[in-house]
DNA sequence: CCGCCGGTCAACCAAACGGTTGATCGTGGC
DNA sequence: GCCACGATCAACCGTTTGGTTGACCGGCGG
């Protein structure tokens, strides 16, 4: 049988270098190549493609420091820019706010693990992921979970993108030409969102959403 | 002649490990140990001295997901809490934010390097640091240049007081109950504040705020 | 001693925000 | 097919915030 071959994505060297030596110290699993943006992500699936040898699996980070995001890039591998069929993509990054969580799966990703995970964990993901499996860590799985418990606060992806504007400071009509819609419809979302918030005003939603860790700051 | 001997502090195994390997790689240069925070890092200082083999360079995170933090655990190594003498401590971590590095600097740090270094800029800061020199990476250099060539408005206890109250959600009629004075001041204080920040209304403010680390969040 | 600065307050006006009602459209579930 | 829900927009109105101007007081340093 052969080895899963696994590109890494990551934009700090030392990462990538932690991940090829712990992943090839696990039986089955080969380091094809690595990356340091989306952008290289997209070039490096290309090629191992052409040679032949595609990758099966994608470690990609979220945070690219320049260059494309994580989010976009799994998004363009998952609509095959680099070769069909598009390799699962198992995104490894450090923070597990709600709002990354939903951007990657939305963006096609078939599992998220955190960079504090035991190794072995991340060894059981990308296995689960090769094999076409979903993978999540543990407390991203439960913090899904207390989601569908509580139908309490239920915030749409919309919304919590709207959230993440709001909390860089932008003003109604800034967040509107952000997202292409009225000045009306912010508003709208707005008095959804302190509604689900038991807020009534912008701060305080900012507030209660990075205490949830529905946003996250820096 | 004696190789260096590191210690590691990272909370994330894969960074641990990434730079065991890339450390390994260069000559003179030994990871004596590894420490998943500072408690264990105070820890391991001790014993490693006790046995007669003390480090002679720590290799330390700021941000560490549970236990004591990188700065914290700086200060308390230069006050000799782990033998003396205290080695030096060279910070290696994701983010260069004024306030990490001040407070670094603060602590006792004899340099500060990004994650996101290239492997020989990292080797460089070791035997520096070993030399008991101090070595910053070019990035934390340049700002910290620019901080003198241009030093930042210094917000008032004041203002920082009401910031603080401002990012709970508060409005400025609440501000000034909570603080005594009339809305009136409270409202001089926000353009006050305003100025200083760059920013033109209150959600702006309690972004930047929160990304200088001026005030706190989790 | 005098000026400067931080903190306090007032009055005023324009702009932004908060809240409501009501409406259309598309998607997905039953 | 119908209903629920999310997303979109409009018009309206009251409240809050933002921005300005001007003023007073107390401490600190030249």
């Amino acid at each position: 049988m052969n080895d899963i071959r696994v590109l890494l994505v990551d934009d700090h060297p030392v990462v990538r270098a932690g991940l090829r030596a712990m992943l090839s110290d696990f039986e089955g699993i080969t380091v094809a190549a690595e990356a340091a943006d989306g952008g290289a992500a997209l070039a490096e699936l290309s090629r191992l493609h052409t040679l032949g040898e595609p990758a099966d699996v994608v470690l990609m980070d979220l945070q690219m420091g320049a260059g494309m995001d994580g989010v976009t890039a799994t998004g363009r591998i998952k609509a095959g820019e680099a070769g069909q069929p598009a390799p699962p993509v198992l995104i490894l990054t450090t923070f597990d706010s709600d709002a990354d969580i939903l951007a990657a799966v939305e963006a096609g990703a078939s599992g998220y693990m955190l960079k504090d995970a035991p190794p072995d964990q991340i060894r059981q993901a990308v296995l689960s992921a090769a094999a076409g499996q979903t993978a999540l860590a543990p407390e991203v799985a439960a913090r899904l979970m207390g989601r569908i418990r509580n139908p309490e606060p239920v915030l749409s992806a919309r919304e919590i993108q709207l959230l993440e504007l709001l909390a860089t400071g932008l003003g109604n009509r800034a967040i509107a030409k952000q997202l292409f819609i009225s000045e009306a419809t912010v508003k709208t979302h707005l008095v959804h969102i302190y509604g689900k918030l038991g807020v009534d005003n912008r701060t305080a939603a900012i507030s209660v959403a990075t205490q949830r860790r529905i946003i996250r700051r820096f």
